[in-house]
DNA sequence: TTTCATGCAAATACTTTGCATAAGC
DNA sequence: GCTTATGCAAAGTATTTGCATGAAA
């Protein structure tokens, strides 16, 4: 009952997920790996890097992308983010990462034509993912899904054939 | 100089749709695009843009690493390749790609500790996704699926518990 | 005080683009 | 002959690394 919103500072588990991770690596808590993972924990959806380091920009912090980088994958690690999205990525070639900690885990169905994405989950899905790591000797540890395809209004605007 | 017999018509099914998708875009039927689509057609697994320069130059062929890359999505449309693989990626941020033409379509089950992948496919898997996009009024394209892991081999040697 | 993290700049890596030339149609 | 593809070089973008300095433990 003492869950409280989603502004509540005290006991964040997140924080101490990724503390855990930081010390395993002999690494330190300083006030740059905090602020990045506030800024993290309140994107709702997907991410790049770049926009880790602009909405930090936003609220006053003078971290720099190098600082992103070098934090991302300890956030993996941790369990907070992961990486996103096979489907639609940067020019460049960008990587983009997703907020995933704490909520149910799901998955994505994404609109090729529109980019529409909408999370979903769909628990049989993961039990017949398990039965298949089973069946060849994997201990599952998480798994990525993505569905492609055309959503309503787009195919009402006419979505081609393949 | 080679002779390209670029007339002949070809019994490749994968040749026929990629030139298709060229024809679609108003392009041409290459030497390139025929030596990069050979190439392909016998890679197993997934790969990167440079490895494809790799081995066509290894047959003789002398082609641009930027052709390869101009190709690419066009391969792409044409449902030969896919672009590939979250859970592993180059260095400075590369794509993977993975041929996938003919074969049923399969995904992976991909080992976190030692990089082991196997290809499955799970019929029951697919009636549940499209099951999924229905219910959200997608019309299902395709879809991408790994799950990542630890074998039995890796579980044998000890893996680390989450 | 002893590390380790950070910021900056430079270095790398990947991918795209402009332009002249070659080649398909 | 007209138009697109290619190769090269250069530009553009993403990501990593070296080093001096600042901060955590």
């Amino acid at each position: 009952m003492q869950q409280g919103s989603s502004q509540d500072q005290p006991k964040d588990k997140r924080a101490e997920d990724f503390r855990a991770v930081i010390e395993t690596h002999g690494g330190r808590w300083t006030r740059e790996r905090l602020a990045i993972l506030q800024v993290i924990r309140e994107i709702r959806g997907h991410f790049f890097a770049e926009e880790v380091e602009r909405k930090l920009h936003e609220r006053g912090h003078q971290i720099s992308l190098t600082t992103v980088y070098r934090n991302l994958p300890l956030l993996v690690e941790a369990g907070i983010i992961r990486r996103a999205c096979v489907s639609e990525e940067k020019k460049g070639g960008g990587s983009s990462y997703e907020h995933i900690w704490g909520e149910e885990h799901h998955d994505h169905l994404i609109c090729a034509h529109c980019g529409l994405r909408i999370e979903f989950s769909y628990p049989a899905i993961d039990v017949l993912q398990e039965a298949v790591a089973q069946s060849y000797g994997f201990k599952l540890e998480r798994h990525h899904l993505e569905l492609i395809g055309c959503c309503t209004e787009c195919q009402q605007r006419g979505c081609r054939e393949r």
